[in-house]
DNA sequence: ATGTAGTGGTTAAACGATTACTCATGAGAG
DNA sequence: CTCTCATGAGTAATCGTTTAACCACTACAT
């Protein structure tokens, strides 16, 4: 809490006084920009060093019309998705010294015109909307924006830049792997189908199993996406049912799906990869790494994700076209031991 | 995407010609200083609701040296705390029209700094400081830097002004209730002594217990904060021991402690909370919620904190001057099947 | 008539940087 | 000895607001 009064603050001037040049040599100086004798120029930079000069974000943006800020609004306060997300954005974009404002949005409805209003004002170079729940965005009018925006996670309005995971390409890579270690009746315990992911992720499960031979009788089990729910979900695909017609597999739609499943199997005393593999979707470490056996599951790259958001949100401020329509990120396995080795 | 270019926007000058007056009367306006008839009163708000008019906040924090922006800097890309934390303080501030840059540096050590930088040139009029531990914080040299601090969550340097959660209070509100609920052999079973709130708690539950006349003779179990420790916990606890000297209630250090515990518990066959009652800290309703049975615990309120935080820093801003050392903000208990009824 | 006070507004100078112009100097060409 | 030109630097306008200072005018008391 030391000078907080701004008036001390050093500015241009104090360091074209220094050195006993004028502000605009200063300035030329530091943005390598003009013609300045070498001389001049090693002073300039000697005094700016020495008098910790900052240049003022404001001033400059005020000249330039660009605040090398932007907005991230989300309504995820829970922070599964966003947080992860965020530090890619931010690491993309800090290269180039943008900033980036983080709003959370859930609550009253008017609370995300309230940010957006301030975001605005504060002349955002542009703005990244993420929905928490992978599925429905924010609720705020956007229309008349006048900065470029992306979104990340949830799918945007049809003609805006959306950059998602590829669901399909991660159930796919997920279903793929159970295949490739023999397993055969893959099951599929998944949310509630009023989600898109949960569709997409279904429907790219059915086809992967076509695609190798294996047409499944099998329905997809929906549910919530809870610990609860995987271990009901056990009850469901083994009671009543003959041995030879139980999966020797199961996709989940999520990591706590899958840890409760296979607590449900262990609890059962079956085997988990033996007789049941099991593999997650999320590959969230605390629900994963902890399950017994660890769940393999499926990373969804978040970080490299928002670092692309990041970095083509800084194309479109920059003025290039960015593709419209959704742009699908891979998914990536993450192995562990609830899928290792064939049937046992 | 539309009108990208900034040129367009409207300013002050435009609001003033549209209405026949100068910009200083319009400033007067909407600002409600000076005097001015009502008659371009309203006037000048008609035409600025028209022009759709946004005062530009650079040209303002220019002039005002107040960039009614803050930052947050942790080093948290996990979430668990920050995100929870950052809600509360982005909701405390909103109201003051101020925004927050959050910033995750885990990474090169170097990150820091340049964040840091990036805030100071932007001007922030005040900084967050959060750590991903309750323990350490970011390593980032904050030394000369010219704007008030809050520290959150972990603890700040001896003058600075910190904000954390009650641990003693939170431990002693768990211990308290399985107490009350006829508890009288109650162990701890937490994470590693080095962590400051491990300390803290393990202090609370020991002078609880004697303030109850309930001397224990056990030892804290310290372990890693897994639900795997947790699971291996229980054999510690019971294992070669008679039945007498069992716990019939057991103080966590935090949820995936306890949800490991839980279930370990379960599959011996010892009933909860009939013969042994579990309570856990952190409140993390994806291991807290869908243990079975559904796990007590402690909520250290994050967003109230976070809301708490943002409004010191608000009054640091102002000038006031606040406590320096740490400002503890208490927990509270969530009471769930975990912990219920006497012992059985 | 003169002074005093209040009203409703305007003018112009900041705030801190950037940048298009201008200018002085000295070197080399004719 | 004058003209041209490159070099290195300074001048001043600008970005969009805020605000202290000022001004014209009316009303009213002295």
């Amino acid at each position: 809490m030391r000078d907080q009064g701004g008036g001390l603050r050093v500015t241009i001037r104090d360091v074209a006084n220094a050195v006993g040049v004028s502000t605009a040599t200063v300035s030329k100086v530091l943005n390598a920009t003009g013609r300045v004798s070498e001389e001049t120029r090693k002073a300039v930079l000697d005094a700016a060093k020495r008098l910790d000069f900052r240049p003022n974000a404001m001033a400059r943006a005020l000249q330039s019309s660009r605040s090398s800020s932007v907005g991230l609004l989300t309504d995820d306060t829970y922070g599964r998705f966003s947080l992860p997300l965020m530090a890619g954005v931010t690491e993309g974009l800090i290269a180039h010294g943008m900033s980036v404002f983080l709003c959370t949005i859930d609550g009253p409805p008017e609370l995300g015109a309230t940010h957006l209003d301030a975001l605005l004002q504060k002349r955002v170079d542009g703005l990244i909307i993420s929905g928490r729940r992978v599925d429905r965005l924010p609720d705020i009018d956007l229309s008349g924006v006048p900065v470029p925006i992306v979104y990340a996670l949830s799918q945007g309005p049809e003609h805006g830049v959306t950059l998602a995971p590829d669901e399909k390409q991660g159930a796919r890579l997920a279903v793929t792997h159970l295949i490739e270690i023999g397993r055969r009746r893959i099951a599929h315990v998944t949310g509630p189908e009023r989600f898109r992911v949960v569709r997409e992720r279904a429907a790219s499960w059915r086809e992967t199993l076509a695609a190798h031979g294996l047409a499944s009788d099998m329905a997809v089990l929906n549910g919530d996406w809870s610990q609860r729910w995987g271990h009901t979900a056990v009850a469901e695909l083994f009671d009543g049912r003959p041995e030879a017609e139980w999966p020797d597999a199961v996709f989940c739609g999520n990591d706590q799906i899958g840890h409760g499943l296979v607590d449900a199997l262990r609890e059962r005393g079956i085997a988990v990869p033996g007789q049941v593999a099991v593999i997650g979707f999320d590959n969230w470490h605390v629900l994963a790494e902890d399950s017994r056996p660890p769940l393999s599951s499926i990373d969804m790259n978040l970080p490299a994700l928002g670092r692309e958001v990041g970095l083509t949100l800084m194309r479109m401020i920059a003025g290039e076209h960015q593709a419209e329509g959704t742009t699908r990120l891979p998914c990536t396995l993450v192995r562990r031991a609830s899928t290792i080795g064939p049937v046992g």
